[in-house]
RNA sequence: GGCCCGUUCGUCUAGUGGUUAGGACUCCAGGUUUUCAUCCUGGCAACAGGAGUUCGAUUCUCCUACGGGCUACCA
């Protein structure tokens, strides 16, 4: 049998890392296995669900590549069968209505210090339940947990768990308003979609010994079940907004490939047991198990995400990595210019930077003039000789014509060695010049790149500047 | 409070009843490089604590501490 796995995210929000992580894992544990990967989306809760993040969190997975089978399937638009399974549990008295109001179980909850639901309307007779229907009160309906008794499932990440069933409270199912609750529709639905493996964050695990009940209730077969350790803030603490970006589409735009956050999250509770740490999509897919998740929680590392970011963009081919700025960045080069050339400013500077934001930043004196130049920089670099110096060169570079990187590199060369000023001197005082400021790529290919005139022009300008 | 889960360098992790406890990120010091980045070399740095089992425990068991989760008419 082909497993079946599906994620379940709640649209009350952009499509969170976590939720990336545990969308992440079950993609793998499909394709790995030759299986099927279903979305459900589980907007229940009315009050906080939008339809603009159920677009953005499939936005979010589409930029991701996950791709799932068929529609999503809206918890929204099953209303009908959840009612039909709760007719059922209470027809065969797995669940009952309880008219206890908000306020008198809050009452009730603030007298104890442990509490749990004290089951007053459990074993209410049919003529006092008839009694309050005929008076149209409000009423929840509770699952019945048995009073005794073990539940037990073998997680496939943590191992056995057991629970007392007199730990477990006679939980809703369904609201006074009609409307099913979490614990149970999500198990009306992986039964419903034939989940075979139900793969969701550790959060979970204290519910699963009462999602086990309602399929008990049913005698329904239960899945199986693994958990994933969750992901916490650098403060130990789960992840939040309060750590800062924790949604898709911001990583996005702060110019990290979907590949990066991909690599960087399944390395958060899995490794493959290799040295090398930076992988493609194929080496994820064909080398994921389930046995080599850990189980403890793992704190987001935005500095190792970032190193890895410098990895894949390094590693990326330039026509990709132009796409995919193209993507944040609509605008990024001035109209008119070559894909070519915008090919060969992002080889340049793909290898010195860590995110495509950080080729953006980078790229500016390939589009425009230095206005300013960087002030450490000119301390450094210019000095009383330094007018002199330049129109020499631009002088000789004139005279350069075939303007390629080795005809640059020797007229440096030359240049250098005639008026006895040191390669790394003279390199410096132009590059100042021409970028305006002390970083970036080789010299003669800056040069060869950005052609005669632009380079001379540049030069002219920076020595205007400094004779006055 | 109750129940559940977890605990190897600061972080992500490997690992075994006997290892100099390994790697990666970060950080620091050198080197390469015209600059930056890359790259190379080296360094700092961990088995939460206590008992037990054992010839020997980081590894097995128990307890404690700490952290996280659940305990909603949220998911």
């Amino acid at each position: 049998m082909n497993p079946v796995v599906r994620f379940a995210p709640s649209p009350t929000g952009q499509l969170h890392i976590g939720g990336v992580r545990t969308a992440l894992f079950n993609y793998l544990f499909a394709l790995k296995n030759n299986g099927t990967f279903l979305l459900r989306i589980e907007d229940t809760d009315i009050e906080r669900s939008k339809d603009i993040f159920t677009e953005q969190i499939i936005e979010s997975l589409g930029w991701l590549g996950f791709k799932y089978q068929g529609n999503p399937i809206k918890q929204s638009s099953r209303t009908k069968r959840y009612q039909e399974v709760i007719e059922y549990l209470l027809k065969t008295g797995s669940a009952y209505r309880c008219f206890a109001t908000v306020q008198e179980l809050d009452k009730l909850r603030n007298e104890k210090d442990n509490y749990l639901y004290p089951r007053i309307w459990r074993d209410r007779s049919e003529k006092e339940i008839e009694d309050k229907l005929q008076k149209k009160e409000n009423y929840v309906i509770r699952i019945k947990i048995p009073l005794n008794g073990n539940i037990h499932f073998e997680d496939l990440v943590y191992g056995d768990i057991n629970t007392d069933c007199s730990e477990l409270d006679d939980f809703i199912i369904a609201r006074s308003d009609g409307t099913p609750t979490y614990n149970f529709t999500v198990v009306v639905d992986d039964h419903d979609m034939q989940v075979s493996h139900v793969i969701r964050g550790e959060d979970h695990i204290s519910n699963t010994p009462k999602q086990i009940l309602i399929y008990d209730a049913l005698k329904w077969d239960t899945p199986e079940f693994a958990h994933l350790p969750m992901i916490l803030g650098s403060d130990g603490k789960r992840l939040s907004k309060r750590h800062g970006a924790v949604g898709t589409q911001t990583y996005r735009d702060l110019g990290y490939l979907p590949d990066t956050l991909i690599n960087y999250l399944a390395l958060l509770g899995w490794n493959p047991g290799t040295e090398d740490e930076v992988f493609n999509f194929q080496f994820l897919m064909d080398n994921f198990s389930l046995e080599k998740i850990n189980k403890k929680a793992a704190v987001f590392d935005n500095k190792k995400l970032d190193w890895l970011s410098g990895q894949h963009i390094m590693k990326s081919e330039s026509e990709e990595l132009l796409d995919s700025i193209r993507s944040i960045k609509p605008d990024w080069a001035p109209n008119g210019l070559s894909d070519e050339y915008l090919f060969s400013i992002i080889s340049h500077l793909k290898g010195r930077s860590k995110t495509l934001l950080d080729i953006i930043n980078q790229s500016e004196y390939f589009f425009n003039d230095p206005i300013k130049y960087d002030q450490n920089a000119v301390a450094k670099c210019w000095g009383e000789d330094t007018s002199e110096l330049l129109k020499s060169f631009a002088e000789k570079a004139l005279t350069c014509l075939d303007w390629k990187d080795e005809s640059i590199e020797a007229c440096i060369n030359d240049f250098s060695e005639k008026k006895y000023v040191s390669k790394g001197k003279l390199i410096q005082s132009l590059r100042v010049s021409i970028c305006g400021s002390l970083t970036g790529p080789s010299m003669a290919n800056l040069m060869s790149l950005l052609g005669k005139e632009t380079c001379i022009r540049r030069l002219n300008n920076a020595q205007k500047i400094l004779s006055e």
